[in-house]
DNA sequence: GCCCCAAGAATATGATCAAATTATCCAGAG
DNA sequence: CTCTGGATAATTTGATCATATTCTTGGGGC
């Protein structure tokens, strides 16, 4: 009688059967995440129904998902707008983000199949890519990528939720720091992930996702100073 | 317990300035948190209708921003319903809470000041009497108080949201277990808490953190083998 | 410089359409 | 004759839209 365990986690992939407020969240989803939004930008209901052609309802719904997510602030007046982070915001963000990945990668190693990591590999040779020739979006796209597939493997369903959304919140911020400094600067620390997995050293995965994480992070502050 | 985006301010008011989305994202965030709603039970919009004296927009939003909290599940077919956790889930839920709890008491150990933990310790002594009464309703509403007033001084909003969230997806759970047990069974790790605040000793405060959510987890994972 | 008014945007309701679950009924087998 | 199974109808619920109302805000008049 009682179906066992419902994944409701399926939102984007079948396409035309996807109700429509699903649509613009995962719509807005990504433009936040890759910067098309920037930080302190405000976000009209009405600009967005015009935009992307369905009605107030949808996108209401989709905003507050957005809003509960972190990747947008309700300032009190019935105004919203993407957030501007704050130095203490980037550092609980770093504290958070750095125990829930290294958790996240380290029962992923155990897991990951050696196809898996090829995968992971083909998605970090693009990310070389796109890095030499200068790609933000690219970059961008590809780094977000190896995470969100790594993650896919470590069968940590409620942790993969709350590191998604984590992202939401300094995605703005990111493509900023891109689009000032470019992506040359970028070291790629996820060499040291792809060969912990190969060695099956969950430790060794952890710590390095933990650099990784860290050195995302310090890239956000770096943009901060500037001040955006 | 304030998230950075949520309410505006204003809790003096006579209230009629709180849109009716919020009114309702609250009432039903205290109804989860407090185990009106059993696990598994199913939540429809015009349910919600009627019993809360709204139309359907403001329940649709409520409901949209509790799914995204994890509070709500959305089943593939339309349906949303509150969540029944798996021992794999209570796992990731003692992880998550663990780390970030933890790093929340260490920050608001040198931050509380003397009137403060006199609080907390009135908190706790209300705890002490509901679970002497059997009050299991006080003892849910208490517990999570001291959590919130404690966290409300640790200055980090972005983690204190992420553990209010955290809360949320085994309120209704940890009340079945209530339910079942009553409440005379939970030794009050709290008294380790506010020694450890009395102290100023932050690495002691985060080890005591660290026993009382794993406590309460222990609690939840308990009521999980009965079937719930 | 302050106050009032108008414009625009967000909030909230009800109606309408579509989808899914539930209930009912009929047919065939035992 | 009864029971089971499947298929269809009916009801319930969700999704979307158009519209009215309320609130914020910015500008013009005093």
């Amino acid at each position: 009688m009682r179906p066992p365990n419902s994944q409701p986690s399926e939102a984007s992939g079948s396409g035309a059967k996807a109700p429509a407020h699903e649509t613009v969240y995962q719509t807005l989803r990504k433009q936040i995440l890759f910067g098309d939004f920037a930080p302190g930008q405000a976000v009209t209901i009405q600009g967005l129904t015009g935009s992307l052609n369905v009605g107030m309802t949808p996108v209401r719904e989709a905003i507050r998902r957005l809003i509960s997510d972190g990747a947008l602030v309700f300032q009190g007046n019935r105004r919203v707008s993407v957030p501007i982070l704050c130095a203490s915001d980037i550092d609980e963000l770093k504290y958070a983000r750095k125990t829930i990945e290294c958790e996240i990668a380290r029962r992923a190693t155990s897991r990951v199949s050696s196809e898996d990591i090829l995968e992971l590999q083909a998605i970090d040779d693009a990310l070389d890519r796109a890095i030499s020739t200068g790609d933000v979006a690219g970059y961008l796209a590809q780094n977000y990528r190896f995470h969100t597939v790594l993650y896919s493997h470590a069968d940590a369903p409620v942790l993969t939720d709350l590191a998604d959304r984590l992202w939401l919140r300094f995605g703005p911020s990111l493509r900023v720091v891109c689009g000032r400094f470019g992506t040359q600067s970028f070291p790629d620390r996820h060499k040291d992930i792809l060969e912990a997995l190969r060695k099956a050293d969950s430790e060794l995965a952890a710590l390095a996702m933990g650099r990784d994480v860290a050195q995302g992070m310090e890239q956000v502050s770096l943009g901060l100073d500037e001040g955006n």
